[in-house]
DNA sequence: GTAGGGATTGCCATCATGGGAAGGTCAAGG
DNA sequence: CCTTGACCTTCCCATGATGGCAATCCCTAC
């Protein structure tokens, strides 16, 4: 399978299969002999996983950690878990830093008239000297 | 007051007050003798609106806009407005979008026993077979 | 004069991803 | 045999907002 059938296969665009190669996140496949890479049906598992792991928002250490333990079948799921537990509370974290964004905005939007006139509360917050560090 | 005063003031860096003014998002203040570039009180005013703006998640063309209307005496709050809901918008879209990732984890990691032995359905899933596209 | 702190410019790096150029390879069909 | 088109290869460039570093200059204080 060349490296075209690899991405149509896993989702991974041929540019991302060879730079996760080139970054070691894929060890280098064999060549045919006309130079091109050529995969197994279990490269393109690995790079679906990868890909799964990228769409859950892991990043990149994460995703090569899981991929590790993953082909390592003495691993401890607790290990594993780990990581997802972190991960987790990453995503939370900035999404709660967006939801304080998103309640600061929908109360402006909702004080602002949203008319011709130039009053507007947003503009006011923004200009504001008030110190909106102090959180 | 020159270039640390004014970062120090507008709790912009001084990195990103130049690379501000390269992009022209704020104009070319004056220069000293010494070729040293000096800001007015306005212009601090204008950094902490920046930074204010960026603070709450504008993108920097969204953050562009805003500050054009605010410098416009005679904008529409509705103009405003708009960024901003779009904005809310966007946000939420994200947030949906981390959410979604949350709750697969979640589930997951409820799953997943944590301790030494491999079974793990994280693992499972991340290798499953599953169009995990179709949504 | 010298030390220190601040200013200037410019270059490099990030991180994951895409775009594109220049050139090799291969199969099908005239 | 030659062309066309669809692949593949490598290499370079760009993103966006930011930090870091280096060389050089300026000013003030001792």
């Amino acid at each position: 399978m060349n490296i075209g059938e690899a991405s149509r296969a896993s989702g991974v665009s041929a540019k991302m299969i060879r730079y996760y190669e080139s970054i070691g996140l894929i060890r280098a496949p064999l060549r045919t002999g006309n130079n091109y890479r050529v995969y197994s049906t279990e490269d393109v598992h690995r790079l679906r996983f990868i890909r799964r792991a990228r769409d859950l928002g892991f990043s990149m250490p994460e995703t090569e950690a899981l991929l590790a333990l993953w082909q390592d079948r003495t691993r401890s799921s607790a290990d594993v878990r780990a990581i997802a537990v972190q991960h987790v509370a990453d995503l939370e974290k900035r999404i709660a830093e967006m939801q304080a964004m998103t309640d600061t905005l929908r109360h402006l939007v909702h004080c602002c008239s949203g008319d011709d006139r130039p009053d507007c509360p947003i503009l006011n917050d923004l200009a504001n000297q008030r110190d909106h560090h102090g959180h």
